[in-house]
DNA sequence: TGTTTTAGTGTATGAATAACACTAATATCA
DNA sequence: TGATATTAGTGTTATTCATACACTAAAACA
């Protein structure tokens, strides 16, 4: 469209291909990081687990049908939610053309309504280091980029917090980021640079445990306006 | 698609989104950043610039349609070549559903195939602080991103050398990087980091003009291996 | 010859980082 | 009831890194 090309008012002249929305959905389950994975039950990649999506219909934007995807998998709304990268290649779907753009999902931990992992459910929450690998399609592409992405933007966005549930501790934070970043992080430093800046608000809530009973804070909402939404653990490596 | 959805493989029964490749191109014209674009030649937006693009054919993958996109508006191949992102947004078109994969592209300045800008011409390089504004569709947003990806991007990357001739000195990459991110860099700082970096291979030219001779550089290309294919300039200020 | 112009180097200061030793408050157990 | 384990949280120091800016170098030009 755009530009020198002829315009199509009958779009069913010409041969298009069909575009699908992906999403990669992510949660801590028991401390662990997850990976929302559905089971094909067809062919092409019949048994094979595989990422949850559909097609995009053409009364909704690209994120909005992300969005459905989402609630239909985990009767989640309102999770945090980022494009990842668009996927084209000619033979990725052995059926016909097909484009998948794919997101990403963080899902938080206490929500209720996840629906638990069965064993014999053909949609499953999988470790991220457990996966059943081969994934369908260019899955195993897609989900290794939505790792990827994750971590390297962990290090400068407040994208830990969607994990979280209301009230945490600072240790509880620092032990997302380490699951996420996959490597163990300095306490005193964590707390030091969490507290400068500025992000987090105490509260007069404690909890109790084996130890030291330890503060909880919650995520500031309230920011100072000019203040930006993102918190660096620590410059980032990337790729 | 993908999966529990039912497979159309009569996919005409289905109504189906129209995809396009646009492809934001950037060069280096006397020394300031331009970007290449086309007016339009009717309804809608008729006489408006655009951002060069078009449909996608089903037998090629994306990245292959934004360089044959590329080729078409100005002879070149073989450019540096980012996806982007994509923008899926209901009425962007208002013709009916389009959904475009936009691209950046960087051409480097002495490539002398590059159609030169003509007045008359319906193909025009702009600096990108003098945009023709406003443009087409939803161009302003997708340039504005492509922009702020591109200043983002060169904090960290070796992209600034594709806009680079083989042989040059240190003081003009510097000024790419002054180009790119809009501000001015530290001469000293600038030299120190660049060859601590390892990155630039020294050669036995030099250059003559007004004062003194300066020394011409390459990029090394034979990297050691190991070493990341990365420069960072400084830590990058993140939207 | 000395002034201008562009190229390139050296260095002092303060800030950010990383490593790690220390103190604090609770439960548990002999 | 006191010692020990356990988790929470703070302080300190050495080193690396970023910034600003002053300096030297080599040519052209007047």
């Amino acid at each position: 469209m755009q530009d020198e090309h002829p315009v199509p008012y009958d779009v069913s002249k010409y041969q298009l291909p069909a575009v699908t929305v992906d999403v990669v959905i992510f949660s801590l389950i028991n401390r662990t990081l997850h990976v929302l994975l559905v089971q094909r039950k067809r062919w092409p990649f019949e048994g094979r687990w595989a990422i949850p999506g559909g097609f995009i219909r053409l009364d909704e934007s690209l994120e909005e049908a992300a969005r459905r995807e989402l609630e239909e998998e985990t009767g989640v709304r309102d999770v945090y939610l980022e494009q990842l990268y668009t996927f084209g290649d000619v033979h990725r779907d052995p059926r016909h053309r097909v484009i998948s753009v794919a997101y990403i999902a963080l899902v938080r931990a206490d929500v209720q309504t996840i629906r638990v992992s069965d064993e014999n459910s053909d949609v499953r929450w999988f470790p991220v280091d457990q996966l059943p690998t081969p994934l369908a399609f260019d899955h195993d592409q897609i989900l290794a980029y939505a790792l990827s992405r994750l971590r390297s933007k962990l290090e400068y966005t407040t994208l830990a917090f969607q994990l979280l549930p209301e009230l945490f501790s600072i240790l509880e934070l620092k032990h997302i980021y380490e699951q996420i970043l996959g490597e163990k992080l300095d306490k005193g430093n964590f707390y030091r640079k969490i507290k400068e800046s500025g992000i987090l608000e105490e509260t007069p809530y404690m909890r109790e445990g084996r130890g030291r009973p330890t503060r909880l804070w919650r995520f500031r909402r309230d920011r100072p306006g000019d203040k930006q939404f993102v918190f660096r653990w620590r410059e980032d490596r990337r790729e």
